[in-house]
DNA sequence: GAGGTTTGTTGCCTGTGACAACATAATAGG
DNA sequence: CCTATTATGTTGTCACAGGCAACAAACCTC
């Protein structure tokens, strides 16, 4: 080895056979995230002779992961054929979260045809939620048309995540420390299982499916019940850090001050934009989402309008920092703090404008996410999608009906 | 198009040509991080066939980049033919500071082969500091031996630069705006010239070739006289960001307090960390960071102590967010911080873990920069070399003789 | 010196994508 | 309705890069 901390495997050399899979995967990738794309486009965006799409498509069709249409005309020429993703291959999406664990059924082709929530009375432990989310699975995969096929089970956790072995280190919201959370599901399924963080998900989700759409440079952050989870993209890679935890953008600190978030750290983002102020101050309690994200817009009451404010303040500061660090393209706000953006962006902007370097914060754009409740379904399913379009021709699909199961 | 935002580029597609011409840059980039490499550690590192191997290198050296010699034996079986980066190719490395212009001539072996250095009274200002530059390349590059061969000039600034055209965006303590430093040397140099910010390319250097060797996530944390510069390596690969201004680390806020930094922002880092501050309490004025470090581990002054505790424990903060956002495997400290974390590791060691999750920093290193003096004319001379590693066969090398030159 | 081991070299082979020529399907214009 | 034009799909051939096997070379051990 030349290194020693394992470095080398992005510049190893590329044997011949590489190139087939390579082009392959690049294909099924365009076409898994454009839904539809004709054959012509496939060939001027890869640089790839028309024969050459030709060929590799139809093997794709072999693998019953893409199939071909043929388009009305819409300008001079013979028109192209449409190539589309599958949609009789499918992955399950759980999401497991304090008061629910939900599972959902998302075809190669982006769409959530089937989704089942449990709710669960207080945060389940990790044993029980795995074993409601394989029933779950089970009872979903009955119902699955015969023919499909299924690439796996990914999984959007409120936690840090050790994204090679799937253990999750800590989910402090479900009170989970070290469960090997993807094992353990994967052992009762049958079913080949990925786990990650709920935010990086929705922020990769964002920019595949999303408002981030087309960007190569996003920052995502997302505000729930569980504190403030937050993804980033670079350069059209997501960031993992060494371990997979990287991205814990609630945890940020910004200020002094001593009050502690969830996970005990000080003067966080998290501790200062807190979802609890704003229901006490709305005299809320266990709103929705939508409830809140209304009160926020219509809201005169000067006490109401001052924490706001305050928080606008918090999360600009924040979101200067992640400007300075990360320069990014467009930032993509989730749940309540996309609220805050809508009530008023211009304060937001300023702050923003304000903590952090003019090079960097001038061509942010904000936005508010696009996905809504499918947000972690569609993020939870690219995990098993992401390892069937890297390698197409080998990734092993599932049957629906398990009889047919075997290694 | 697929993307409204040119994504793409990553997942095109790879006809037969590239394949050459990666696997030949590939082996370049080994080489020429390590130096001298043997001709079976290219075949197991790459994958390649042995007589791929022997293809590629020998063009390689038609090419003039790289040469082999026959190695000592130091097993059983027979003994690998070394092959080592040319040191007849070489790159100008530039960096502008306040209170000089140094250039340097680093060989694709990686040494620092001539350096001058030209002090300036003040901030000089673009157009002088431009001239300068050119005066002492032209100077170097009359010294070179016959034969040697020019990759560019790379240059580092103290300031944000935009990447892809080598304009200086903001350089603060020298007080550069919108300059188009790149076209302007290049201009007089006849040379290709590659700008960036200067601790992005002190992150890279450390990566390659000082105490961050072989890790593939790293931050990076320079503090000199001109405040606190950072750089980010992302599994393997430099972050720069939408337009390559990422990386601010030290306007990163930790505070609410309303110092300012240099910059105008308020409760960063680089305000709380200064310094000016160790100095003024050391009663040390101009001083080398050389004798501030000796001060910095001696001292023991009530008021010398309290501020370096303070100002450790304001690094461990902005560490703290830098671990929870990157989650890196090595932090490498530089200049008087290295300072700070030598006199007492324990402290800081402390703090950072206060201050992040104990997923993220439970494996986290923290060393000393091990590049001293020669840190950014390594990185800066990376620029040209990494074009030229990228693409070694089209690549266009100057000769040492500047009449030779023609377009 | 014989045998084993590792590496460099040579010649042949295979697979992959490019390319050109042709076929096909649309529009445009008379 | 027919032809010209444009864009795309299809087919067969070709070039070229890397794999592979066999052999040669250089080292170690016994």
């Amino acid at each position: 080895m030349l290194n020693p901390a394992g470095q080398g495997a992005k510049t190893l050399g590329q044997n011949r056979d590489d190139v087939r899979q390579h082009n392959l995967s690049a294909l099924l990738r365009m076409i898994h995230q454009s839904g539809t794309v004709s054959r012509s486009q496939l060939a001027t965006s890869s640089g790839l002779n028309r024969s050459t799409i030709s060929d590799l498509v139809s093997e794709l069709g072999d693998l019953g992961l893409v199939y071909e249409t043929e388009a009305s005309a819409t300008g001079v020429g013979r028109p192209s054929l449409q190539v589309s993703a599958s949609d009789h291959v499918v992955a399950f999406a759980v999401n497991t979260d304090v008061d629910a664990v939900t599972v959902g059924v998302v075809t190669l082709s982006g769409d959530v045809i089937a989704k089942k929530r449990y709710p669960t009375a207080n945060q389940p432990t990790a044993e029980k939620a795995a074993s409601i989310a394989a029933k779950l699975i089970s009872e979903l995969r009955a119902d699955l048309k015969t023919g499909t096929r299924i690439a796996g089970v990914g999984v959007a956790v409120p936690g840090q995540v050790r994204v090679v072995d799937g253990v999750i280190r800590l989910a402090p919201h479900l009170d989970w420390v070290e469960i090997p959370f993807g094992p353990m599901l994967s052992q009762q399924t049958g079913l080949p299982v990925f786990v990650d963080n709920d935010a990086s998900l929705g922020c990769v989700a964002e920019r595949i499916y999303g408002n981030a759409k087309g960007f190569t440079d996003v920052v995502f952050l997302f505000a729930g019940s569980g504190g403030i989870g937050g993804g980033v993209v670079v350069e059209g890679v997501q960031l993992r850090g060494a371990a997979g935890y990287a991205g814990e953008l609630g945890h940020v600190r910004i200020s002094g001050t001593a009050v502690k978030d969830y996970s005990g750290l000080e003067g966080t983002l998290e501790s200062l934009v807190r979802r609890d102020d704003l229901l006490d101050v709305f005299k809320l309690y266990a709103a929705t989402d939508d409830e809140l994200l209304v009160e926020i817009s219509r809201t005169q009451s000067v006490k109401a309008v001052k924490l706001i404010e305050s928080q606008i303040d918090n999360l600009a500061a924040a979101l200067g920092n992640f400007v300075n660090i990360f320069n990014p393209q467009v930032i993509i706000l989730g749940g309540f703090i996309a609220g805050l953006f809508a009530r008023d962006n211009e304060r937001l902007l300023n702050g923003l404008r304000t903590n952090s370097l003019a090079a960097a914060n001038e061509r942010v754009i904000i936005r508010e996410g696009g996905l809504g409740s499918n947000l972690l379904m569609i993020g939870a399913a690219l995990l098993p999608f992401n390892e069937l379009t890297a390698n197409p021709s080998t990734t092993r699909l599932y049957p629906a009906k398990e009889k047919a199961a075997k290694s």
